[in-house]
DNA sequence: ATGGCTTGAGTGTCAAGA
């Protein structure tokens, strides 16, 4: 199984893209972020034709996510139960077994700002619903933008950025966390390049310079993370004209039957 | 230098991203 996750940062000017992307890499299931628009826009019909079946938490303007699967979903929901968020950011689904949880975490602004608070208040209540999630679903993937750089390699100049929104201590210990519930940061399971970054600053040739963050993630639970046999960031749609300032994630498994 | 791009809403210019 082929999971990947993406901030296309707008579906509407980034969907011929995406449909390039899918062709190419075939995930079985890709999970989006920054849609930015409502449900009734959603390209479902598209998506369809390219052979992927997609499920959508969208809102005007600002976050939305989606989940596009060439496999069947079942048991798909929509935010996090019993937390009062009027921002879209989560959608989940099972595919063959597998509970794929697509996050768009709050980006936190600045260290101290309300924004910041929610931020926090947000990732703790991710947290919650994550425990009762994870025992009824052992086979879990967590993928998603987190806007956290969990560690200094995962930051272009750490310096500038020490205890910056995106790599606060609280933040990172949020990451921690997640660590600590069992999941595996995919990523991390296996030998990288040096200075692997998923996002760059539109600004200042922050792409050409690969000055990055590496803030999406695809988190695994342990029978999930047995059997993972690659993750890699695609550097590729980075390069085409008008990208996302974000590169897609993919992880693969190789599942035994459920 | 608190800037530097990109997007959406909407038609002037601002919020938000990270």
């Amino acid at each position: 199984m082929k999971l990947a996750t993406w901030n296309v940062n707008s579906l509407k000017v980034r969907l011929p893209h995406v449909l390039d992307w899918l062709a190419t890499e075939q995930p079985d299931v890709l999970c989006l972020q920054e849609t930015k628009q409502e449900d009734k826009a959603f390209p479902f019909a598209e998506l369809e034709a390219a052979g992927y079946t997609a499920h959508h938490n969208g809102q005007k303007t600002y976050n939305g996510v989606a989940l596009l699967g060439r496999i069947a979903a079942t048991d798909v929901t929509r935010d996090i139960p019993d937390f009062d968020d009027p921002q879209k950011r989560i959608i989940a689904a099972t595919y063959d077994g597998v509970r794929v949880i697509c996050a768009y975490i709050p980006n936190g602004q600045e260290v101290g700002s309300e924004k910041y608070e929610y931020k926090l208040r947000w990732l703790a209540a991710l947290q919650g619903w994550l425990q009762q999630e994870i025992q009824r679903y052992p086979r879990l993937a967590l993928l998603g933008d987190y806007n956290i750089a969990p560690e200094d390699r995962d930051v272009h100049d750490p310096a500038a950025f020490k205890d910056q929104v995106l790599c606060s201590v609280p933040e990172r210990e949020a990451f921690q966390k997640f660590i600590g519930m069992g999941l595996s940061d995919s990523f991390r399971q296996f030998e990288q390049a040096e200075k692997s970054y998923s996002w760059w600053d539109y600004r200042m040739m922050g792409f050409r310079r690969n000055a990055g963050l590496r803030i999406d993630h695809i988190l695994l639970s342990p029978p999930l993370a047995a059997t993972c046999s690659t993750c890699r960031i695609d550097k590729a749609p980075r390069k085409l004209e008008r990208p996302s300032d974000h590169a897609p994630v993919v992880a693969e498994l190789t599942l035994p039957p459920a």
